[in-house]
RNA sequence: GCCCCCGUAGCUCAGCAGGAUAGAGCAACGGUUUCCUAAACCGUAGGUCAUGUGUUCGAAUCACAUCGGGGGCACCA
């Protein structure tokens, strides 16, 4: 839209033959009478042709006051350019939309330009929590926002299914198993994990196996437990996902890197660009050669490999398998972790551009205004099923996106619940609901919209309508803003925004008046092009839209 | 000490790539329902965009510094 404004600009320069450069920027607005596009050209080239900016704006608004869709250009302030753009020109806008039904905003942006998107991966020690959550709405909306403009992006969860957390996991369970027959604990271990759902998986193994484990080796019995443990908290993990209406398309598991030796090639690797090397027992890559703030352990002096080998190796893979980027969505205990992957990825003579780190930061949940405390090692940790079931998929996937990334997020359960006005998932999911009530009015009153002539459309010329058009003819560049940010919460900024625009059009002026059915026809297709980009929003966001509350 | 994030209305936050008078929701106060769902709408009030300097025709937005809040700095993952 603002590149068809954009190009009119430049052919106007060229017809004037006056120089310019790029740097110039078309937008709406804030101030409605600033007109519908401004633009600050003359501004930015009045130097390069010795001219005064609002000189030049003069001699470029004669060009557009000639021009079809334009209903008046004038020059504005310091040297703006306002263009308003006729009302029929939106009407055009609004069939193209209407048209393109539950494709509008979706495009070839993306080029297939395949891009993995690698978030939650969480450790198979516990169920999801809070964080997880957030990681999983973010990534998961990222993802279809970004299919949606032509890219072909890909969801990857990495397991961290072996190494020491895994064992202390398998002991865990050992333990509380031992519990179960008659084993009396004093003082469980501070390092293993407490929460209750280790003694779940104790019970549960012990109903499948019963005393059968404690005639094993210990280190059969270990294995027994941890691959059990492993396998049940895996689908827990995935029945929570699921749920919460997220899937990956991979799984990665560390242990089948480490089965499949990918750690030694990594190793390797980086031998023969001869940034490893030997000290106090211990294999070392030079990491501060490139960058970070100092050398990082790569096998430690008992011989085994750190988490960083395998992290090393997983990202191998993800160059290997041919991204054009890589975006990993970590938590904010995580920034200080990424100098030395980078480090690896250039050592590795990889392009390290091609990986994109975001940070999410911390989630702080709230009940009534009095802060939930989570705490791991009092095995208190609130989990993503507990949001899920306490507010619901959809207001749990509004709220955990409704934040840019970077923004502590502060996530109130009582407001998530509550079925008013304050919560906006309601809001926006009421708009879609209440146009589908309209459209069954409709109905009754044999208003509708076969052979629909889209002269009609010209009944439209209330600002609450124009705007509604202006507003979505923005969606595809939201949408694009979005992905190229990697900030989803721009689309629940904007469909609040939509969907509060429907809300005071709904009140202000009545849809289906059976005194004129040719301006009732004129609206009914106006707002079922609102609720058709409602849908395409609410889609995008993993939110249902419901056609009654 | 070093690194990351944040600091905009009483609260929670938007503000897209710097633009012309800074926005929304909630909370507060006042109002709207014979009518397509009042889960809605209208109105009032509320801000030296933490502070300072710089870049620019122009800064909430960019740079640097200071102050304040949160988090991270393992041969743990």
């Amino acid at each position: 839209m603002k590149d068809k404004i954009r190009k009119d600009i430049v052919n106007c320069l060229k017809k004037l033959k006056l120089d310019f450069n790029d740097n110039f920027t078309v937008e709406i607005p804030n101030n409605q009478q600033h007109g519908d596009f401004s633009t600050n050209v003359a501004l930015v080239n009045a130097k390069l042709n010795k001219m005064k900016p609002r000189e030049m704006a003069e001699e470029m608004i004669q060009v557009f006051n000639k021009k079809r869709h334009y209903k008046k250009a004038e020059v504005a302030g310091p040297g703006f350019l306002n263009f308003f753009m006729s009302n029929s020109f939106y009407h055009k806008y609004l069939v193209k939309i209407h048209n393109a039904k539950q494709d509008w905003g979706s495009s070839n942006y993306g080029k297939k330009r395949k891009i993995l998107i690698e978030f939650v991966s969480a450790n198979p020690t516990g169920p999801l929590n809070v964080v997880s959550a957030r990681a999983a709405a973010y990534g998961d909306t990222l993802f279809r926002v970004m299919n949606f403009l032509g890219f072909e992006a890909f969801r990857e969860f990495y397991v961290n299914d072996a190494g020491n957390q895994v064992d202390i996991l398998a002991e865990s369970v050992e333990l509380r198993y031992r519990e179960l027959h008659g084993d009396k604990l004093d003082d469980f271990p501070p390092e293993a994990y407490h929460g209750e759902y280790i003694k779940e998986l104790a019970a549960k193994l012990n109903v499948a196996e019963g005393s059968k484990l404690l005639h094993y080796s210990e280190k059969d019995r270990l294995e027994k437990m941890k691959n059990f443990a492993l396998e049940e908290l895996h689908k827990m993990q995935v029945d929570s996902l699921q749920k919460f209406g997220v899937e990956f398309e991979n799984w990665m598991s560390e242990k089948k890197l480490r089965q499949e030796g990918i750690l030694e090639e990594a190793l390797s690797y980086l031998a023969e660009a001869k940034c490893t090397y030997e000290n106090d027992d211990a294999v070392w890559f030079s990491s501060s050669k490139f960058g970070d703030e100092k050398d990082r352990v790569l096998i430690k002096c008992d011989g085994n490999p750190t988490y960083f080998v395998p992290d090393i190796a997983y990202h191998l893979t993800k160059f290997q398998r041919g991204f054009d980027t890589m975006i990993d969505v970590l938590g904010p205990d995580h920034h200080g972790y990424v100098p030395r992957l980078k480090a690896a990825i250039q050592a590795l003579s990889l392009d390290a551009n091609k990986l994109e780190i975001v940070y999410l930061q911390h989630v702080n949940l709230f009940s009534g205004g009095q802060q939930v405390k989570m705490s791991k090692r009092a095995g208190r940790i609130v989990t993503m099923d507990e949001v899920i079931d306490e507010v619901g998929k959809d207001a749990a996937r509004y709220f955990f996106i409704d934040r840019k990334p970077s923004s502590h997020l502060n996530f109130d359960l009582q407001l998530a619940k509550k079925q008013t006005a304050e919560n906006p998932v309601y809001y926006i999911q009421y708009a879609h609901a209440r146009i589908s009530s309209i459209r069954k009015k409709a109905k009754k009153s044999k208003i509708n919209l076969k052979n629909f002539d889209t002269k009609l459309l010209k009944k439209l010329n209330l600002n609450e309508e124009i705007d509604l058009i202006k507003k979505m003819i923005e969606f595809p560049n939201i949408l694009i803003g979005l992905a190229n940010a990697r900030e989803p919460h721009r689309l629940a900024t904007y469909t609040h925004e939509l969907a509060g625009m429907f809300h005071k059009y709904y009140a202000k002026h009545p849809i289906i008046n059976s005194d004129e059915p040719q301006l009732s026809r004129a609206r009914l297709y106006l707002i079922l092009t609102v609720q058709n980009v409602l849908r395409i929003a609410l889609n995008l966001m993993g939110i249902n839209a419901p056609d009654k509350m």
